[in-house]
Parts: C-alpha cells; structure tokens; sequence
DNA sequence: GAAGAAATCCCCCCTGCGGGGGATAGGCAG
DNA sequence: CTGCCTATCCCCCGCAGGGGGGATTTCTTC
C-alpha cells in the first residue's frame, strides 16, 4: 500500500484509555497512515481540518458537547469524512439518530478488534455498517414526537404541569395530553417509570 | 526485574476496546508479566484461581452481572488480590462504595496512561488511589444508604409507595421516609427528578 | 456510654397527578 | 377529499404523592 492510500484515522473520545488503546490496536496495522486523537468536539475540528481524515471514530456518550454534536458538525462541513460511531452501549433509538445525522456506522464497543477492523475498511471504502440491531424495543415501540421528547426532558428536571406549560408557552392541559401520550408510547405508569425507561432506551442521556 | 517481581495483570470490562486497549499499552511495560483478560465476572473467576493476579483493573459497568458483585466475589476469596477499579464516571458514591467494597483505588477512563501506570504501581506496592475527586455533586452529597438505593430502584419500575412497600416487606410509611430521604440527598423535589437525577450520578445505569 | 446514622413506623393536610371522557385546528399522505 | 397524526385546549374526579410534624430500635463510631 501506498502512502496516498494509507488511511488516515482520527479517534474522537474523552476516555484516554479508549484513545491510547484505539491508537495502539490500529497503529500496528499498515493499513493505517496517520492516526490522530481527540478528548473532545473542540479539540477535533481543527484536526478535521489540518488532517483530513478518510475515517472518524466517534465516542458519542462525551460530557460537555453532545457526540451527536460533532457528527453534525463534521457531517456539514466534511461530507467526504466517513464516521463510525463508538458507543458503549447500542440503543435502537441511538443508531437510528445517528445513521439519520449521517454516520456510516455504528459499532458497539463490546466489538472484538477483527470486527472493529473490518467495520473501519468498510466504512473507508463508502459502506455502511449497522449490522447488529439487539432492538432493544420489544413492540409497540411508536418514537415520540419532538413535543414529547421535551416534555420528558423537562419532567426529568422535576417540573410540575403548571411550570411546564410556562415554559414551553403553552397550557397545562396541554401538557396533560402530551404526559399521556408519552406514557403510553413507553408503556409506563407514572413520571418516574417513564424517566428510567428513557434512560434506558437511551432517549435520556446520563452525560449532558 | 526479574520474572519472580514481574506484576500479573487481569483485566476485567466487558468492551473489547478497552480490554485490548489496555492490554496494548501495559503491556509494552516491562514492569508487567502475564496480562490476562476477562469479558464478565464469570470468565472472570478461573483466572483470577489460576493465574493469581497481583492487580486486577475492574469495569464497574458491566451488563449483567455487577462490577461490585465481581469486587465483592474477588475481595473474599483472594483478599491479597488488589483491585483497581475503571470507570467511566466517576460519581462519589460509587467511589465510596468501591472503597468499602474493598478496592485499593478508583480511576476514571479519562486518565491518562502515566496516572493508570502509577496507579497500578501504587496498589501494586499495597497503596491506595482515590486521589482526584472531581465530585460531580456540588454539595450535600450524602451517600444513599443501600435501602434508599433499593428504593430508588424500585422507584425507576413505576410502584407506588404500597406496591414497594410489600415488595421490599415493609410498611408504605417506611417507604415514604426513605422517599424522602432520597430527595433530600439528591436536592430533587419529586420521583422524575430523582431518577433522572440517579443516573446523571451513576446511581442507576442504563446497561442492565 | 454518648452521639450519630440508619431503618422502621405513625399522624395530619392538601395539592398535583393521572384516568376517564371529550373538542378543535393544522399538516401531510393516500 | 378524506383520513390520520400532531398539537392544542377543556371538563370531572379520586387517590397517591409529598410537606410537615413526630417516635422507636439497632448499630456503629468516637
């Protein structure tokens, strides 16, 4: 292989030892050319634009700025650079976010390093790679609405009817309706079953 | 160092990434000898017997069985081993727990390589590694006793205060107070809060 | 042994929550 | 054009949830 045709890597991950790890494990393979990292959506931009990476590994679950962030964000403005997305664990909800935000894969990181690789070769090469769906939606699994995905996120704040409707401008009643709807697409009983199913089902996420 | 001095090194986290990660970077250490690897507290177990690890770097998150089952199991049958634990968050109550549990030190994923080095070499030589807490809790953040986790478990399945009651065997009174006290600690006003609450901390997690 | 925390149980009170039943308007697809 | 979905708003009603007071026992910790 060619120097032109080296494949070069960027790891974005907050975690240092999945970065020195991704690093080691593909720096051996001389299938690889560069491979930079980065802790953060901040630190990666400018690397996007100094490096050009054919691939970007991306670590979604990051504190700070939202990995979907960066996908965006590098979506935009590099529609060329192919990112496999790495996350811990592997909601429906999630892969689906993220194949629409443009990633070209999504991988879990319980992945062992033969599937890892050959998910990144496939990436490079213009593939998709969302194989596995564990679907973790047994049935009835209606997505909610964008007007419901904030009503939750709100309730998670412990904001009452009243205050709620204050803050999205519209009347309790209203929010009534939206509750109800929510609790019925989770299938839940109460405020609290419907936050940790959320959680879950990773419509919430635990790092903001 | 003669190989009588050489560490043996398990590791112990259910993502590939990681295990093989971390095996890449010790194990160009000559500090170290044999580095074994376990995917699960089960595979876990053998080798811990065979193999009798000075060091074992243990994920606390893992889907299944629980990290803390893991350091548990390992603290009582081989108390001479010492476990360094990784984790993703490191929230203050699970520092705490760890340390009770029987850890010899707490690290989180963002160390670098030099910390989780010195790290190791530290509970190694029979030392304790708690040093940084970023303490994500701002204040008041008292420990959840084990009963008000339970509750709070309890909490995230939708049951009212009567249905727990009979579940944990105690009065609908008794759960209240403990409701209570969870809210307290946790600065949240109601149920929601409290859940969204526990997972921001770590207190509840979505791998289950 | 005193102090403290944890776990258990009890009282009153009142508000908000959630279940049930609706209605109206807009948008988008068939 | 006729559904279907979403978002918006309204009513009644009963009970669970949460705030405010307590109390007792056990256990650890100093």
């Amino acid at each position: 292989m060619t120097p032109e045709q080296a494949l070069r890597l960027l790891i974005i991950d907050d975690h240092a030892v999945v970065r020195e790890g991704l690093e080691a494990m593909l720096g051996a393979d001389p299938n690889f050319g560069r491979i930079a990292t980065a802790a953060s959506t901040e630190e990666a931009l400018p690397i996007c634009e100094s490096l050009r990476p054919r691939v970007v590994l991306l670590d979604l679950r990051m504190p700070g700025s939202d990995g979907f962030n960066a996908l965006e964000i590098i979506q935009q403005r590099w529609p060329e650079i192919r990112v496999l997305v790495l996350s811990a664990s592997a909601t429906a909800a999630e892969v689906k976010l993220a194949r629409r935000s443009g990633a070209a894969g999504y991988l879990s990181k319980s992945a062992d390093r033969a599937t890892l690789l050959e998910a990144i070769q496939t990436v490079a090469a213009g593939g998709l790679v969302f194989s596995q769906d564990p679907d973790p939606c047994p049935s009835s699994c209606a997505a909610l609405s964008a007007r419901e995905l904030e009503v939750l996120r709100h309730l998670g704040r412990g904001l009452s009817r009243e205050e709620l409707g204050q803050a999205l401008g519209i009347s309790a009643e209203t929010v009534k309706s939206h509750i109800k709807a929510i609790f019925q697409k989770l299938g839940v009983a109460d405020r609290a079953e419907a936050i940790a199913r959320a959680y879950e089902l990773g419509l919430l996420s635990a790092e903001r």
